[in-house]
RNA sequence: GGGCCCGUAGCUCAGCUGGUUAGAGCGCACGGCUGAUAACCGUGAGGUCGAUGGUUCGAGUCCAUCCGGGCCCA
């Protein structure tokens, strides 16, 4: 007779070196490894080399530090859904970009170099600077997001500093202007005197300075009926803090709805809103003033016109807008056009002038009038002499308040309009459709994901102006046009544009900063008024947004293995305003057709609370700490938990969470792999040879598959990651692999109910290491290396072994999807009723019990069908007792627990009636005794 | 200030076109098991559905306002 240590050794008892500790960040890198080695990323090409495309097209990061938790969820949420379709059969080549010009790195390659150096620096230099920046930051980002597990073409990514990307920007330009929809304006913009340069917001410091504040009146010429019985002059009454751009002045603004009023003073009458009459007053410190009776609304004074300030003869007008506040000055805003944000909108919805007498170094030209010659700065205090002297000086004082200045020689900065280029929104040659018109239209064909993006981004293209696409920078790509030094005329044409195009892409736009035009344009180009032939490249360079756009042609179009439009754009919401836009316009501006089938939006990376994170709140995550900590597939894994439609938040607690999550996951798939440490597929038990348990649990795993599919393709993550996550927790580990314990360990080992339940949990394993396998790709791969070649079904990496099938007959699911109902709805009264008797010291483990189960006949009847034995092993009790009865509703099934009558096994552990039947083994059930038998 | 969006248990999420005492898993508390063991099983306690008004026989679900938060503008 054996002793218990010997039965033990007859059990088949699981066995793996799969870890159950994962030590993801240790062991990660072994997988990227295998990748690297087995090229990984090829491999996914040829497997579906004749596959559907499907183009996810990466929206390029900027080429500036380390990535963020914004960064690593938005690269890690294209690699699953890339992956996915990969394995659905898609060729999904992914290719990563950069955007790597831009004022951030011009801005920091200049502060590196410092103030004197710079001095000395060409701009070829300064250039040569920012691209070794650049792609150092290539670098650092390409290692930080493969060791997220991202697969792409990491070799041979796109930059917008590559000589073809930078042609790409010619092309798109010239078929913008070709098509009349590229002009040249002038638009107001920080300059530094000093400097002489046109500054960045962000090369902007606000810091306190000292500014006149003056009030001052600019006298009608023609007069509202309401005032028309006065004798007194009439004036409108202004309030600035930059007398020097009085000279520019061309409108006064108005608040359309305020209340505005005549006050009589020292014999005249002014005008000004009614809310602000007491500060005036105040102000000009008058004693004794009448406010007339009259009210009028500011929309009735528009229209009137005024005496310009400074100049004699000049008529100004009066205008409303939005932009009028009623809490300081005189609720009546001067609005020079060309120096100021505001002014410069109100002005250009009016169609008004816009004069610009201050050339670069802040001196007034001839249109200064009495000024010419000063220097804005030494102007204010002689123009506000001046305005005294006029007597058109209601008041004056001196306020300290927030100026902006030049980050490089700190000096305050001022509001000038310079020449700039412009995509236009609705204008365009004759034929050709407008932009914002062909936008509208391209924006309703494409999907937008979640649905709402689509009232965003009308919105935003609806209402936005004109697209300035020039900057007075260094680092980017050059505006591709010349002007004719004789004349000043611009000089853009197919044959200058393909020139530049030839010349990108041969030299990089490098090339423009050194060469003269002469050198790469073709002989005869000369200028279309005058016929000069000297002509003068453009200093200016693009917008960086509409270098980034136009990647639709620079990469798409460019690479053999993609095409335009691609499937899908995938950013963060800010992107509505940036990247979706600028790809939209550049790509409807050139094709009329919008460069995406389907644009996906996700949310932005907040705290625990809700809140963005920052240094300064000190609740900053890094995706770098919490690889090294936790690992990437915890990130993956996180991403893939949120519902990215709102902000996505991520704290400690989150993540601790994510990774509990995570082992559960880990450990059903190691008790998968240790249970079949002795199967192959040729042990696979035939359908109709299957335990009936066995066929409902392959019924719960198509079912699994299904719904984890529509998730995928609904673009639903979340549910992906909650639908695994709920079946390994409820389907699997509290039911059916817990009542599988004793079959798979006590049974026969190479018997029919042992394989029959290994069969199942095979095709639990190859089909759900393949659901995992786009969100956690490290630990699906490690699995895949778990697997006996045998289930491998030849494919190298899990990622190249396609998508799980799992069949099962329609209509046998339905009936064992509904007896099973009813199983678990009594079993949940059973292990309720089992868990009082334990309470009460009745029995422990729940083999000790035997349960009286009284449930409608119905009910009953389902039961008894499964078989008294399977009952009692799903139930996990000893012995299950039916009777019909009406339970206490709304309980399935009413309970009783009984301690059970017979004796324990100790091989299996059961209680059982039939111990002793063996004499060879006297204390074994008749199964065990048979098992060990053999 | 404007546009778009979000706010259900400590955490992540379900709650379809308004209709019984608002669900799940995790976490937590308590218990079981000790042949998935730095695992596994069970029971239980947790929610004024951001707030306030309103529409309705009836609202987490519709409307308004407010509060808090996010992105983009100003």
């Amino acid at each position: 007779m054996a002793d218990k240590a010997d039965y033990k050794a007859t059990m088949n008892l699981p066995v793996t070196d799969f870890p159950m500790r994962a030590n993801l960040s240790v062991r990660e890198p072994d997988q990227l490894e295998f990748w690297e080695r087995i090229g990984v990323y090829q491999r996914s090409l040829e497997v579906n080399a004749g596959g559907e495309l499907f183009i996810l097209h990466d929206g390029p990061p900027y080429a500036n530090g380390h990535i963020h938790m914004g960064t690593a969820f938005n690269k890690v949420f294209k690699d699953l859904i890339v992956k996915y379709k990969t394995m659905r059969g898609y060729l999904a080549p992914y290719v990563p970009g950069w955007d790597c010009h831009g004022q951030p790195i011009e801005h920091q390659v200049e502060k590196n170099l410092g103030p004197e150096k710079m001095k000395t620096t060409t701009q070829a230099e300064l250039r040569a600077l920012c691209r070794d920046y650049a792609m150092k930051f290539v670098g650092v980002q390409a290692d930080e997001f493969k060791r997220l597990g991202v697969r792409g073409d990491f070799e041979d990514p796109y930059l917008t500093l590559n000589h073809a990307y930078e042609a790409g920007n010619v092309r798109i330009f010239k078929a913008m202007f070709d098509r009349g929809m590229i002009y040249k304006g002038a638009k107001p913009i920080h300059w530094c005197v000093r400097c002489k340069t046109a500054l960045a917001e962000a090369e902007i410091e606000y810091s306190d300075e000292t500014s006149d504040s003056i009030y001052v009146k600019f006298e009608f010429t023609s007069r509202h009926e309401l005032f028309s019985h006065l004798s007194e002059a009439v004036s409108i009454v202004i309030w600035t803090t930059t007398p020097w751009t009085l000279p520019a002045n061309v409108a006064v603004t108005l608040a359309g709805a305020a209340d505005y009023v005549g006050v009589r003073v020292g014999g005249e009458v002014l005008v000004m809103a009614e809310a602000l009459v007491t500060a005036v007053a105040a102000a000009a410190g008058w004693s004794d003033y009448e406010v007339l009776p009259q009210r009028v609304k500011g929309a009735e004074l528009a229209g009137l016109h005024y005496r310009q300030p400074i100049h004699a003869g000049v008529e100004g007008v009066i205008i409303t807008g939005d932009h009028v506040e009623l809490t300081t000055g005189s609720g009546a805003v001067h609005t020079a056009p060309g120096h100021g944000e505001d002014d410069y909108l109100v002005g250009r919805a009016f169609g008004l002038p816009m004069p610009m007498p201050v050339d670069d170094e802040g001196r007034f030209d001839v249109g200064g009038g009495p000024f010419a010659g000063l220097q804005v700065w030494e102007a204010n205090p002689v123009i506000v002499e001046w305005l005294r002297e006029q007597g058109s000086l209601v008041a004056a004082a001196k306020i300290s308040h927030s100026y902006p200045h030049c980050w490089r020689c700190k000096r305050p900065v001022i509001f000038r309009a310079t020449e700039q280029w412009f995509v236009s929104m609705d204008h365009a040659a004759p034929g050709v459709r407008p932009l914002r018109e062909g936008a509208m239209d391209a924006i309703g064909r494409v999907e937008w994901i979640p649905g709402w993006a689509i009232n965003r981004m009308s919105a935003m293209v609806g209402d936005r102006p004109d697209w300035c696409i020039s900057r007075q920078r260094a680092w980017g790509v050059p505006i591709p046009v010349f002007s004719c030094v004789k004349c000043g005329e611009t000089i853009a044409n197919d044959t200058t544009f393909d020139a530049v195009i030839e010349l990108f892409e041969r030299e990089g736009a490098d090339a423009w900063f050194i060469k003269a035009p002469a050198e790469y344009l073709p002989e005869g180009v000369a200028c279309p008024r005058c016929g000069g032939t000297d002509l003068r490249a453009e200093d200016d360079i693009l917008d960086v947004w509409f270098e980034s756009g136009v990647s639709h042609t620079s990469v798409l179009d460019a690479r053999p293995e993609l095409r335009r439009p691609a499937e899908l754009y995938l950013e963060g919401s800010d992107q509505h305003r940036g990247w979706f836009q600028s790809g939209l316009l550049t790509s409807v501006g050139a094709y009329d057709e919008a460069p995406f089938k389907a644009v996906l939006t996700h949310g932005f990376i907040v705290d625990g609370d809700g809140r963005k994170m920052s240094k300064s709140l000190g609740n900053v995550i890094s995706p770098i700490d919490v690889v090294a900590k936790s690992g990437a597939d915890i990130i993956r894994l996180w991403a893939c938990s949120a519902d990215y439609g709102q902000d996505i938040s991520v704290s400690d607690e989150i993540l601790d969470r994510t990774s509990e999550a995570y082992r559960r996951i880990r450990n059903t798939f190691r008790f998968l792999l240790s249970n079949l440490h002795d199967y192959t597929p040729a042990d696979a038990v035939a359908w109709d040879d299957m335990l009936e348990l066995d066929r409902y649990a392959m019924v719960t795993l198509a079912d699994l598959v299904e719904k984890v599919s529509k998730a995928y393709d609904e673009w639903r993550f979340h549910m992906v990651y909650r639908s695994i996550y709920d079946y390994c927790v409820t389907d699997l580990s509290s039911f059916y692999l817990d009542v599988l314990k004793d079959r798979l360990y006590a049974d026969a080992a190479t018997g029919r109910e042992r394989r029959s339940a290994q069969t199942v949990l095979a095709a639990m394993l190859s089909a759900m290491v393949r659901l995992v396998a786009p969100v956690l790709t490290f630990t699906s791969e490690e699995i895949w290396r778990f697997m006996p070649e045998s289930m491998r079904d030849g494919a190298e990496s899990v990622q190249l072994a396609g998508w799980p099938v799992v069949a099962v007959d329609e209509a046998e699911a339905t009936r064992l999807r509904d007896a099973y109902a009813v199983v678990l709805a009594v079993k949940d009264e059973v292990t309720r009723a089992l868990e009082f008797a334990r309470a009460e010291g009745l029995i422990g483990k729940s083999q000790e019990a035997k349960v009286l189960v009284s449930a409608p006949a119905s009910a009953v009847s389902i039961l008894r069908d499964r078989g008294a034995r399977a009952l009692s092993d799903m139930l996990m009790v000893s012995e299950v007792e039916l009777v019909e009865g009406q339970p206490v509703s709304p309980a399935p099934a009413s309970v009783e627990v009984l301690v059970a009558d017979g004796v324990k096994c100790p091989r299996c552990w059961n209680l059982r009636s039939d111990i002793g039947g063996d004499p060879a083994y006297p204390d074994l059930c008749s199964r065990c005794a048979t098992v060990v038998t053999g």
